[in-house]
DNA sequence: ACTAATTACATAACCAGTTATGCAAATATA
DNA sequence: TATATTTGCATAACTGGTTATGTAATTAGT
């Protein structure tokens, strides 16, 4: 098929469904030819019925992984062809217990031979192919586990936005992006206080001339995000990280761990050991994006913010870019 | 997915449907995110036109492998999108060509970032297997295209079966037999001759005492097969392969095959250098059978059976068991 | 002990494809 | 030039699955 040559990988799912649908009319015929009278779509619940003896329609849909309303009309058809018998045993009125009839299990010998022929071609061409289907679907089947298509697509997302961000560091022109954006979500979830309004109003004499840096995430030249390195007078902690703030219309393109690691790798050039920072638990994307940078949570350090309540460091030894 | 290592490969069909789905799913949350309006199933249809133009359904259909119909409802989908326009051109007016609106057109742009992310991310996951997926599709539909899945397990059955057969030589107790087995066939097709009574009646006097063979073929231990190895007098050739027949009810074990690949292997045996038969052209699978064989067409021999309409003959040298 | 929540399932409605069929237009043939 | 055949497509009906929904039976919570 030229045509998924020249589509890419984006065609994955067409490829995929053509060649399944090429098999399925295959095994209808094949189904025909050894005459046991069997639909090839019966086959699963067949399996783990003569497997396994009696089962519930929700425990075999959940075994062959197929939903519970397919398993009922499967089963249902397989009634009417006289291979399974329903409503077996059960105290439980809600549970229908279904099982193979002797003509059921009668079938199970006869397929064995089918069974053993498309197994063997299967495996034939299997030997004949440099790259292994089955194991392929199966290493698939792994990764979808830990990780769906869709989330893999975002990380992928992720990083080619994040290649279009630029960080700079802070000129005069940013001054109103560095207010207007921390204003911004501060009075969202919480209320100003004395310390923003003087930092916010005045980041050059409140942070940058005391010895710190802050630093700007342009998206197609546009100011979208800000954060601030202060220097810090303690002896356990250099520098702390703060009035980090990214536009909510420039969400999902990693603005926030680019900040966090320009403002991290400044701190560590200037020779710091420790970086901290205060937060609020309700916002839980900042707190799993400090974590991602390497904050872990501390306790019982002071501060003047009211919305703080939480604290957390992270040791700049251990960071890399 | 435990269920599939105990099925073995007979469940591929319903593996691969499963993981289909799996992918498909995620394609419809991958299109919603990335708001271009498009339907996943649409893909092809779009894809084909983004690339070439204009092309009516049926073109579109073989190119994408879809079905007429399949492309005809995502046609009538597109339209109603606002995506293509249909009838354009045609003076040929059963034709339906269709093309990409303006609109249809300016999606492309916006399709090609979600395109190069999926693709990254499909990469990444072939990268991270140790089978690539995308290649073994590609191989099975290759494989595939040669011969389909149904004839691979049918070759299956046969191997399996012709591991069934035995081929004996003749004794007594098989004189009905090849008596009936041959007449069945020639009084099916044709009339029995003189020369058939003779050979029919007494094998013994006349195959096997003027030097000749006869093998039967043996299924559950039960006579289904006969073919006799004869004696010639001739310059060319040394033996004549003759009254070869199968029961109708043991049709498609190989059995015709075992029975000519022990004929001549006798006849080897024997020393024979050329070996000769003759039929009748009405009897395509027994042509095709003796030309798997390694016979081919002879002309200007003489016979004495009137059925006889071409003569055959093959080398023993090239003969390998 | 009674109500609320959960569970097991059947049924209905939908989805993305298919094959079967019929009709109109175009082409081939006598 | 009239008729037969072929082509291109739409439509209908089917297939093997899905999600949504309703209901009876059971279990949990007060």
């Amino acid at each position: 098929m030229d045509f998924f040559s020249r589509t890419g990988k984006m065609a994955l799912g067409s490829r995929l469904r053509l060649l399944t649908a090429r098999l399925t009319d295959d095994a209808a015929t094949i189904y025909d030819v050894y005459e046991i009278g069997l639909k090839p779509k019966w086959f699963p619940v067949f399996f783990v019925l003569s497997e396994e003896g009696e089962k519930t329609i929700t425990e075999i849909a959940g075994e062959i992984g197929h939903s519970q309303p397919s398993v009922s009309k499967i089963v249902r058809e397989m009634t009417a062809a006289g291979l399974i018998s329903e409503n077996n045993d059960t105290e439980d009125k809600r549970r229908n217990v279904v099982a193979l009839t002797p003509e059921g299990i009668e079938a199970t010998a006869r397929i064995k031979e089918q069974y053993s022929d498309v197994n063997a071609a299967v495996e034939d061409m299997i030997a004949s192919s440099r790259h292994n289907l089955w194991e392929a679907i199966e290493e698939w089947e792994y990764l979808l586990d830990r990780k769906s298509l869709y989330q893999r697509v975002e990380e992928q997302r992720k990083i080619r936005e994040s290649k279009k961000v630029r960080i700079v560091p802070y000129a005069e022109q940013y001054r109103a992006t560095f207010k207007t954006l921390n204003e911004e979500w501060i009075s969202t979830y919480f209320e100003m206080e004395e310390a923003d309004y003087k930092a916010l109003h005045d980041p050059e004499g409140y942070i940058i001339d005391k010895g710190g840096s802050i630093f700007v995430a342009l998206y197609d030249n546009e100011p979208v995000g800000v954060c601030a390195l202060i220097r810090m007078q303690d002896p356990a902690y250099d520098f702390e990280m703060a009035k980090m703030a990214v536009s909510p219309v420039a969400r999902g393109k990693n603005i926030g761990f680019l900040l966090g690691q320009a403002v991290m790798r400044k701190a560590k050039e200037l020779g710091g050991k420790q970086i901290y920072l205060e937060s609020n638990t309700v916002l839980k994307p900042a707190i799993g994006l400090y974590r991602k940078l390497g904050f872990r949570k501390i306790a019982g350090h002071f501060t003047p913010y009211k919305r703080c309540n939480i604290q957390m460091a992270a040791d700049l030894h251990t960071f890399a870019d």
